[in-house]
DNA sequence: GGTATAAATTGAACGCCGTTTAATTAAGCG
DNA sequence: CGCTTAATTAAACGGCGTTCAATTTATACC
């Protein structure tokens, strides 16, 4: 065969990242391939590699817009509340949401990593920083007289304290049941760390 | 060739482990292959699934003698100190130390899972609450009096948090640099929980 | 409208992976 | 010394990411 022109480059990416983004949510992202994504949109590997660098370029952009979905609900959820308080306490709750319904695709985005010494693409520097900073807004809000770097220091102190629990949790690593749980460990995190950005 | 008897099984598994970690050192845990393992040691792929049921369980010895090293260097540091406070932050210290010094051996504790489905290896539960366990031990001797329940919560939250600093950092996830650094950030998240520990 | 050009798509190949298995070799024993 | 048993190997299998020559088709031009 040859050029069908079904489809335009960028409806195949597209596609092809939709694609993957089922095989990973139906089958786990450790048994992600390129040719399953391939067989599932009605191609050839040779064409997913016309359209993407390799398989790795395809990962970052199902990545890519894993980060988007996730920071998009959070948004819409925070946009419904004024007190700034109340509005990081939600992005933590949906951002636990978010991990627990799709732990796959939430995984990929952390443990993917591209071959060694290759830099960091463009497209994930771009997202890297996307929660940091919402929690960082909010954060000065609660405080507009603390310097900058204060408020960014504890916004990546709290979100990455979060994010540890949301990882543990996910892969198996922590004790949960009984009086123990993920929305309980966020809530000490919380409640610690804003009670000390507000008392010094 | 045949029967060799150069070594017994025991000595062939941790020739292996061994070589493994060096290997995970040097290339990274993303390249770690059965095949260069094998060779390392001077045997084929099939000596290595006489001696362990598969490439996970090699991985998953790895994964335990590393946990075991860190455990080992962290309750070393923290013998020589007797405020529980002081050695909490020792052993949040040390934490980072080690995965700083061995990040790709560290990170495949972390990062990697046997295939979907199976349960956890007695080898892993055995020590996957090793480093909480030590936490929970000193905040207790901080407050006898706070219920074993509260102990265990508050240790898991700080635990999970310092853990998620590092996990980010090593992966290249967060902005260091300038006044930043993952040193100043633990701090943070340890003067916070212990602060909320004491105070209610 | 036929034809040359350029682009999309394929299928087959490459070297590597984890894993299995039959065949070989050597050690231990009577 | 021959037999048994167990360790070790080499080869094979299917699947992986990746590359590329060959093929097919859409398009531009005369």
């Amino acid at each position: 065969m040859g050029r069908r022109s079904d489809h335009s480059r960028e409806e195949i990416q597209a596609m092809a990242i939709t694609a993957a983004a089922k095989l990973v949510e139906a089958e786990g992202f450790q048994s992600l391939t390129a040719r399953k994504v391939a067989k599932a949109i009605g191609y050839t590997v040779g064409t997913l590699y016309h359209v993407f660098r390799n398989f790795d370029d395809l990962v970052i952009h199902l990545n890519a817009r894993t980060i988007d979905e996730m920071a998009a609900l959070i948004q819409q959820q925070i946009r419904k509340k004024r007190n700034p308080e109340v509005r990081i306490r939600v992005m933590a709750e949906f951002y636990v949401q978010y991990a627990t319904d799709h732990p796959d695709r939430w995984r990929l985005v952390f443990e993917h990593q591209a071959p060694r010494g290759l830099p960091t693409p463009e497209l994930m520097k771009e997202r890297r920083d996307v929660m940091f900073e919402l929690v960082a807004e909010n954060l000065r809000e609660l405080a507009p007289d603390r310097i900058p770097h204060e408020v960014a220091h504890t916004a990546t102190a709290l979100w990455s304290g979060i994010h540890g629990i949301c990882i543990l949790a996910l892969t198996g690593k922590l004790y949960l049941g009984g009086a123990f749980s993920m929305v309980k460990l966020i809530e000490t995190l919380v409640d610690s760390v804003l009670n000390e950005f507000r008392h010094r």
